[in-house]
DNA sequence: TTGACAACATACTCGATAGTATGTTCAACT
DNA sequence: AGTTGAACATACTATCGAGTATGTTGTCAA
């Protein structure tokens, strides 16, 4: 909805402290006497644009998991949708960053702090299912690594890179996002040791 | 020296506008008063901290670049260098990460922006010697890449992953250190399409 | 038509913090 | 011994923003 979309913009580009709900109000032509009808607290607010992040992402890949074909196509598969969607929703996904590292660094606030960690969970969820995909295409022979983990973490920073970086050109941006998506997942595939082609 | 390095602490686990500069003063068993007294504002002691980050990055790979070998063989020096480097001083270098997006999005106070906007340029020179090493690479053969923004990105995104995700385990911190790195550098060069070799 | 409630807006409170003004200590000159 | 100034510490102010308390408006049900 609205509010999450205003808010999702103003953490994004101030960061979560920096943030004041007037200026998420004033982004919305609107007061911070609605905010605080809809979410108890600025943290509440900052955690659904949390978990709506994450659910945009599920949603973005879980279709693809059930296709019946070769791992690494579906691994090729997954993290382009994957790489399309966080740029599509560049704001929300910046929060989830923010979240990620305000529970590595405990800035939360005491009672907030449960549903974090819980939403954390949600994005243990989220990498688990790059692991299995991994997993399966070394399996087969199509891509290779050393640790686990540090490939996962290194596939996961070139991916999201676009988060980040990515601003499209005017009037460009349909166009910008698909290029930039398939240059990511080529970068990416190689990064994990695929040697095939790239369409 | 002393106040930065609690400064670096302070902003990177709970970033620059949450970072209170009492905070910062308790860190280093001080006072607020001996801060103002070296620094105007918080926004100067930011500019310091950001400004000796890139100041450590450019002295560790300076005096690679000059070396004479092939073109491969120096960027994977350089790459190494940069990555055990910011490890290393990995508070100054989240701190050069918010600097980075501070600008992207202009959060800072008028009278530091012109500051910050020159600290960019330091950065960019940064970024411009990677460039350098890349075109060379690729004229040499060994590596190659679509375009060079999105390469360079995905690069740094890759070799500066440990900023955000690496956390050294008890007493193994040295040979935590080489190991990541070591990995770090060969997913960068497969990234950018490098098939040789790794040590 | 009225009363009740949801969906806001307006007007306040109160704590936290950037910045300042004013001590205090100590070491080096003279 | 006395003066000065750097390097702090302490005590205060002024502002900003989270949260709250209290209006106001429109809508639906009885």
């Amino acid at each position: 909805m609205e509010i999450m979309e205003g808010a999702a913009l103003c953490f994004e580009s101030r960061g979560y402290a920096a943030t004041s709900l007037d200026e998420v109000a004033a982004r919305i032509s609107s007061t911070k006497g609605r905010i605080y009808h809809h979410y108890a607290s600025k943290a509440e607010l900052f955690l659904d644009v949390y978990r709506t992040g994450m659910m945009m992402n599920f949603q973005a890949i879980e279709p693809l998991l059930e296709h019946d074909m070769p791992p690494v196509e579906r691994l090729k598969a997954v993290l382009g949708a994957h790489v399309r969607c966080v740029i599509r929703t560049k704001a929300f996904q910046n929060v989830v960053i923010q979240g990620v590292d305000m529970l590595r660094h405990g800035t939360m606030p005491a009672n907030e702090h449960a549903e974090l960690a819980q939403l954390a969970e949600l994005r243990d969820a989220y990498s688990e299912h790059f692991s299995k995909l991994l997993e399966d295409a070394r399996a087969a022979g199509a891509i290779d690594y050393s640790r686990i983990k540090i490939a996962l973490n290194s596939l996961f920073m070139c991916i999201n890179g676009p988060i980040v970086w990515f601003t499209p050109r005017e009037g460009q941006a349909e166009h910008d996002i698909e290029a930039v998506a398939d240059e990511c997942v080529l970068y990416a595939m190689r990064l994990l040791g695929y040697s095939g082609e790239m369409p």
